[in-house]
DNA sequence: AAGTGGTCTAGACCACGTG
DNA sequence: ACGTGGTCTAGACCACTTG
């Protein structure tokens, strides 16, 4: 068997091959940090390395007070992207219960390159909202969305209610945005990021910066999306 | 100011602002890890989270014995998926000097998954090419790729002249395979890939799996590549 | 030889969950 | 009260680079 250089990682190799090989069953308990120490004959410091970073590649769960737990390995939840991509849409269609819950709005001047990408005078303001979406009360996702106010006249009004961005503009104004382009990133989150979807500070999630515009073809929205990579897995058909 | 809950965070965020406002500059070099360990009264171990995660994110780059340098942050390059997408032609195109390297390759039994991806007989063996690829001298991804033994007859006689897999296929077979689907993730590298690719165990990186098919929808190709996120952006175009 | 980053040891103290 | 994970302190020892 191939061992690591490294002994922490060497520590993290034998415990993703436990797991793998169903020594270690979804939601069991991993033996604590200290029976870890004395089973490698090392010390908390680098047992936590090991479970740092099974917690990062999402094998595991650690719980303060608790323990380290083996995460239900329900496969990665395929999110399809294309020109007509709707969060809802997309996960109704397979049988799960999202939701978006809107953290924060505000209505203000776009910067150089936002205005740029909505193709907006320097005077015309937009909407930012902060959106967090759940699939199932887990969070999944959130989003920094940006709208030209002259595009949705009386949007405070309609805000209150919200739950679904993409249903809120068909509903109050019959628009149907389609994704124009996108670009997506591995990154690690902010604090914020990693705080608001609940995953350690080193779990890599995927960035999508979208444009997506009117069926005429003007720009719509520019958002930046951070989403849940353990969770979900982006999928493009040709 | 926001200052973060965590002292090793603070540190991070503090040397990120840094960065980003100019203090420290592209090339240059951060203060020694002592200098750093001084100036927030702390020690070795937390200052090292602090630069870790930097390194991570791909701010910095650390070498032994030297010091901690700012990277030159060239803009992440753009990397256009499509149905007709070949690293080669794809940087070539915007004055980049790609190149792959064969690392390693075997004929071999396809496992269940991979026979049905290919739609493959149990009994059809298939060349399996382990592929890292360079922009610059600059490693940007590591490829396992699959491809049907019947495919490609007398494979192995050309081989030894491996740069790119798509002009190889061309020049010799008059194959130019579509990609028909991707699968994309943020993963944490493999102690191989991080090895191959130049970078820390803890820098996300983006997995892609995709199949690639014959003009008349036969599948041709299937593959799992790892590519640095640091240097690459998947842009994809509805 | 001196300075730098890289791995590891040993242990303090805290916060949380359970009995 | 005890065991658990989470943060931080203090310092040893190594590998590498530069003078």
């Amino acid at each position: 068997m191939f061992t690591n250089a490294f002994l922490h990682l060497e520590i993290a190799e034998f415990l993703e091959t436990q797991i793998n090989n169903g020594t270690y069953k979804a939601e069991e308990k991993l033996p604590s940090e200290n029976d870890l120490c004395k089973a490698f004959n090392t010390n908390h410091h680098i047992v936590r390395q090991a479970i740092s970073r099974l917690a990062n590649c999402g094998l595991i769960t650690s719980r303060q007070g608790k323990g380290s737990y083996v995460n239900a390995r329900l496969d990665t939840i395929p999110y399809p992207l294309s020109s007509r991509t709707s969060f809802t849409e997309n996960l109704k269609k397979i049988g799960l219960a999202p939701d978006g819950k809107l953290l924060h709005w505000i209505n203000r001047e776009p910067t150089a390159q936002e205005a740029r990408q909505l193709k907006l005078m320097a005077d015309e303001n937009v909407y930012e909202l902060q959106i967090i979406r759940f699939v199932d009360q887990t969070p999944a996702s959130f989003t920094i969305t940006l709208i030209a106010e002259k595009n949705v006249p009386g949007f405070p009004n309609y805000l209150p209610e919200f739950h679904s961005l993409y249903q809120l503009l068909d509903k109050y104004y019959h628009i149907r945005p389609n994704r124009k382009q996108s670009i997506i990133q591995a990154v690690l989150p902010q604090a914020r990021d990693a705080e608001l979807l609940d995953i350690p500070e080193s779990m890599p999630i995927m960035q999508i910066e979208s444009v997506t515009e009117f069926p005429h073809g003007w720009p719509f929205e520019y958002q930046i999306s951070r989403i849940r990579s353990d969770l979900y897995q982006y999928v493009i058909h040709f």
